[in-house]
DNA sequence: GCCAACGTTGGC
DNA sequence: GCCAACGTTGGC
């Protein structure tokens, strides 16, 4: 089982968002390279949810990946902000994911105490100027992670 | 609102 | 294939 960290800005979609809908797709990812962490995902990944642009940012929640594999629904659709006219509809360009809500930490861990814990090589997330949106965590840290941030509820 | 870091696009 | 222009992300 490998481990993600997945970004979303709170006021766009956030855990609380997610712990009401239970599950979701993970739409709207438009860079290859996010594209490509997500697509190597399995069922039964876990994904920490992490809210950008927040005051402050940082990891909040964790997910369980249900499904991969996805078309993107929103590639396809002229009145997303994530309509994307060049995907070919015999192949899709943008494929996602279904998360589903496992909890949320009792406390945040913000991106000022990430820094504190981790070097930049140990998490993705922690480099400043890191702008990608789904990100792989290792194991070790993974289990550090869970370790500072106690057990999701 | 600013800016750094990149990714993408399109002219050539 | 190069590169300038432009757009996006996300911290601050």
């Amino acid at each position: 089982m490998a481990y993600w960290l997945m970004k979303s800005e709170p006021e766009a979609y956030s855990i609380e968002d997610l712990k009401r809908e239970t599950t979701t797709l993970w739409d709207g990812i438009r860079n290859y390279q996010a594209r490509n962490f997500m697509r190597s995902m399995a069922v039964g990944d876990r994904a920490f949810f992490y809210h950008s642009n927040a005051k402050p940012p940082g990891i909040v929640g964790l997910m369980e990946v249900i499904e991969t594999h996805l078309t993107d629904p929103s590639q396809f659709d002229p009145g997303s902000k994530y309509f994307d006219p060049a995907s070919p509809a015999a192949n899709p360009r943008w494929d996602c994911a279904r998360l589903a809500y496992l909890g949320r930490f009792s406390t945040m861990l913000s991106l000022d105490a990430l820094r504190q814990s981790f070097q930049d090589d140990e998490l993705a997330v922690v480099k400043r100027g890191n702008r990608l949106s789904i990100l792989p965590v290792s194991q070790a840290s993974a289990e550090r992670l869970l370790d500072l941030l106690g057990p999701p509820r």
